[in-house]
This record gives C-alpha cells, sequence and structure tokens, in this order.
DNA sequence: TCCTCAATGTAGCCCCGGCTACATAAAGTG
DNA sequence: CACTTTATGTAGCCGGGGCTACATTGAGGA
C-alpha cells in the first residue's frame, strides 16, 4: 500500500520533471512568435532581452530547439517557426491567454495574472484547462 | 518601450527559474514532514521511493537541504525536521492542500488535482492563493 | 575604402539533477 | 559466528542552463 502510494507519487513526479524540460522550448517558441508577428525578425538579441540571459544561453538554447525541428535559422534574418513550431506557439499562446483570462477572472490582478501564468502554464493538464475554460464562459 | 517589455518579461522568467529552483528542497520537505508524521521515519530509502529517483540522487539532494538547515540526519534513525523546516513543511502542506481543494471546486478529478498542484503549487503568488482561498470559500 | 562596433558564435567553466558502478555499514539468518 | 542482504555513502559521468572571455563577422560611419 506504502508502495502503490509511492509509484503514484513517483510518477507525478516524474511528469513535472518532463513539464520542466520542455518549458523553455515552449517559452522560446512562443516568444519567436511574437517577435515575428511584431516586427518580422527574431533575432538573437532580442530573446537575451525577453528572457534576462546572456546570448550564450539563448544560442545555445536555439540550437537545440532547431535539432527538435521546432525552429529554422534564415541568413541574417534570425529565426523563424517551422510548422511544427507554429503549432506548438499557437497552443503555448492560447493556453497562457486562457490562463491569464481564468486568473484575472478569479480576481488576481493583471500583472500578477501575467507572472504566475508564466509558471504555471506549463504544469496543467487538459482536464484542468477545460475546467478552467468552463468557469470562464460561466461566467460571462 | 520595447526595452520595458522586456524588462518586465525578463523579471517574470528569472522568477519562475528561482521558483523551480526551491521546488526540490520544498519537495523534499514536505516529503520527510509526511513520512515522519506516518511512521516516526524518514529514510533515504522511503523518499527514493516518492521521488522516483536513485538513492544517490536523494543523498545528494538531502545533503543540500541540510546544509540550508531544514533537515538533520539522525544516527540511524533518517532525518528529521529543523524548526524552520517545520515552518516550510507547514507552508508547503497548506498551499499544496489550498490548491488540491480548489482545482477540485473547479470540477477536476482528485487524482487530476492532485498530479496538476504537484507542479504549479510552486509558481503561485500570495496574490493568486489569496484569490483561491476566497474562491472556496464564497463557494462552500 | 577601411575601420570600428554591435551582433553573433565558440571555448570552457560552474552548479544542479539525473545516472551506474563500486564501497561500506547494519541487520538478519543459517 | 559467518554470510548474505539491505541501506547508505562515494566516485565519476552526462546533459541542461547559467556565466565570462575571446573570436568572427557584417554593416555603417569617417
Amino acid at each position: 500500500m506504502s508502495a502503490g502510494a509511492s509509484r503514484k507519487s513517483a510518477a507525478r513526479h516524474d511528469r513535472v520533471r518532463r513539464q520542466h524540460s520542455e518549458e523553455l522550448a515552449e517559452d522560446y517558441v512562443e516568444a519567436i512568435a511574437e517577435l515575428l508577428e511584431k516586427s518580422g525578425e527574431a533575432r538573437v538579441k532580442d530573446l537575451q532581452g525577453i528572457f534576462g540571459v546572456s546570448h550564450v544561453s539563448v544560442i545555445r538554447a536555439l540550437k537545440r530547439i532547431e535539432e527538435r525541428g521546432l525552429i529554422q535559422r534564415e541568413l541574417r534574418k534570425g529565426y523563424t517557426l517551422t510548422e511544427s513550431g507554429k503549432s506548438m506557439a499557437e497552443e503555448s499562446a492560447s493556453r497562457h491567454n486562457l490562463v491569464v483570462n481564468f486568473l484575472k477572472a478569479l480576481g488576481v490582478s493583471a500583472s500578477q495574472a501575467e507572472a504566475d501564468a508564466e509558471g504555471m502554464e506549463h504544469h496543467l493538464s487538459r482536464e484542468t484547462l477545460a475546467a478552467m475554460k468552463d468557469f470562464l464562459s460561466s461566467n460571462e
């Protein structure tokens, strides 16, 4: 019985660890999508500013994300999204908006809703996201 | 203006990174508290089962957590919590319960609520936690 | 044209959280 | 008492994300 509880718990922790390793890719892809929309270009420099890390960290992250087929380098024009990158960006963005709107509907201030969404959005199951959506539509 | 947005965004990402580095300590301290309550002992072996990692990872994590003054080794009896460890455990546990109850009140199944809480609980501001509490009490 | 400077890339280090393989200590059991 | 098993500890590797310092490159001004 205690072994059963442990097994369940271990699985949950494992899920959280996997979510963490996905966060960075999702954040980058989403940031690149926004940059492309806003200015037509997504450069290392921009991402460095957005994430508040050194350009080296950005470059290395972009390399791995490129290897995963989510983005492509364009000569002298920064990065663009592949098809799978685009769909990841769309999913991320809509999930982000859902979470922010949900928190605001709960009574959380806009700026705090943004901040909290950044951390929690990568850890929500479909079921919880659906429940948030239901809550929003039943509150209109 | 874009620099302003970047600065805000950088601060949010920085906060998320700091939260990540706290997660492990909080999870361990909470798990140890539960073990102590349940069986009077918290051993490496137990934690290994709970987190689903090797005993080596457990030992190393415990070392760092001990250096932070949150736990103490007892000869032949595993680990106990210091005062600050106890208060961290209490805060973690009550926050965890709040989040789980909130998700259940939203309509999420018990098991999924547990799983999602595990990931998101480390990323919620006081303001959001308060909003969740309000939601719960206005729904009784 | 040339030269400087900003942007990007590379080398190499740190810490953390995984891991396996090996070493020791404690507890059971014949 | 000796032997095996179980728990804990140590050594050392990997990958990811942080960094600084140095190298390259491309664009624009003197």
